[in-house]
DNA sequence: TAATCTACCAAACACTTGTTAGGGAAGGTG
DNA sequence: CACCTTCCCTAACAAGTGTTTGGTAGATTA
């Protein structure tokens, strides 16, 4: 079955709009980015924002149109777009916002003098801290990010992902050379273990729901390094 | 744009004989389900939807048109509609299907006499290998399900799910009165923990790439079971 | 040979999608 | 007061969506 691609071309997709260009020139010249001359208030694109993320968690990007989003928001869809230029921009600007945050406190976590275990305890205590924070947005990188990172204006998402294992093999690995670790397991298997287990959460945890974010990382924690089983 | 063409004569005003004219007009006067008065293959329609939920799997299900199943499967878009009502079915028959023979393999596993650690090793194993034979049915399931359980037509996925939930608790609970299980710990975070580590395997588990099911499977279960830190 | 069935194509339909353009109300500032 | 800025609305557009309808080539059967 030959599959015949058309001309979708799922890269880079830039839209034919063609007729009329933007003649009112003046302004910002960062370079080619398409950009409203208008100065709508940070504090209400934020406050959109998080309708909007909070809408993409529940419903998924795809599924969510815009009409929706302004819905929640109490507007119409139009009016959206006198805080962004897209929709698309929207998911990047949320998606952008949590990475930056997060990697705030793994940066701290990381440059700190630690061993490999309290290394481990202390990133994965910062993630569930970061999913308390960021619940939305995390739901939404999980779902959407495998299809984004194939688009060049997402491609920080790579990025993100290739210091994220590095970090996380460089610190399972140490522990296994210091004798903290067990040494018969695939590292990159404990590595995905790990990893998974911490982001999935999201999916399910609600904030004020008896448990706080450090109570969690607490016993997840006590799971994934000493197990369920009963010590013999 | 696959336009294979036929370019044969093309008959001008042939008009439509007026003996045959609308076989719609039978009967199913109740029930009210649209069904194609034609009988599809099984087979075929098994092809077609193995495809579907790769495409599916890959892209998203609502990202997903029907134009790209039928661009993928070398035929139109129309043409998927002699063997299916709609889109949607589609994805409810893969759905089902996947789930009809996890619980074949569940309910053998829960219906043996094991003990609550024999029980779920027995269920992780066999998660992994069902996670081998339906891995795109697994992904569209764990991204979509959760905004798929609001509609009726999905309603077996509610009762998958309570079922799923009850079986895992109790073999937890079992294990913690039978003294095998920690008993210090929020059972139902561990159940969580357990089940998310299992699924979100097939977000990056690909069939032939060095570790057979059963291999993931053993390791996991070695980390769940005593965790990854070295006993001291 | 004619009738029938299977599996597809070709072309359209009604609707939804993201996005744009112009306008206007409210509130501050000179 | 006039003037500007901020923020939203009304009303549309073009492209894309799932789906329907009618037709037809090719194999199978009568």
């Amino acid at each position: 079955m030959p599959k015949q691609k058309q001309s979708s071309d799922t890269s880079t997709s830039e839209k034919p709009t063609s007729t009329s260009e933007k003649p009112t020139g003046a302004g910002k010249a960062a370079g080619g980015r398409k950009k409203p001359p208008v100065t709508p208030s940070p504090e209400r694109r934020g406050e959109l924002l998080r309708i909007a993320a909070d809408v993409f968690a529940e419903q998924g990007y795809n599924a969510t149109t815009v009409r929706k989003i302004a819905d929640a928001a109490g507007m119409l869809a139009g009016s959206l777009y006198y805080h962004f230029d897209s929709k698309e921009s929207m998911l990047e600007e949320i998606l952008r916002t949590f990475l930056t945050e997060l990697w705030d406190g793994y940066d701290s976590v990381l440059s700190a003098p630690l061993g490999p275990r309290e290394t481990l305890e202390a990133l994965v205590t910062e993630s569930f801290r970061e999913i308390d924070r960021h619940r939305s947005a995390v739901a939404i990188y999980q779902k959407e990010s495998k299809h984004l990172v194939t688009q060049t204006r997402f491609e920080y998402l790579v990025e993100s992902q290739q210091r994220f294992e590095k970090a996380w093999l460089t610190t399972l690995e140490r522990g296994v050379t210091d004798g903290v670790f067990r040494a018969d397991l695939d590292i990159r298997l404990a590595y995905r273990f790990v990893r998974d287990t911490v982001w999935v959460a999201a999916s399910w945890y609600r904030p004020g729901g008896g448990h706080s974010p450090d109570e969690i990382a607490r016993q997840y924690l006590s799971m994934v390094l000493d197990g369920i089983s009963v010590r013999t």
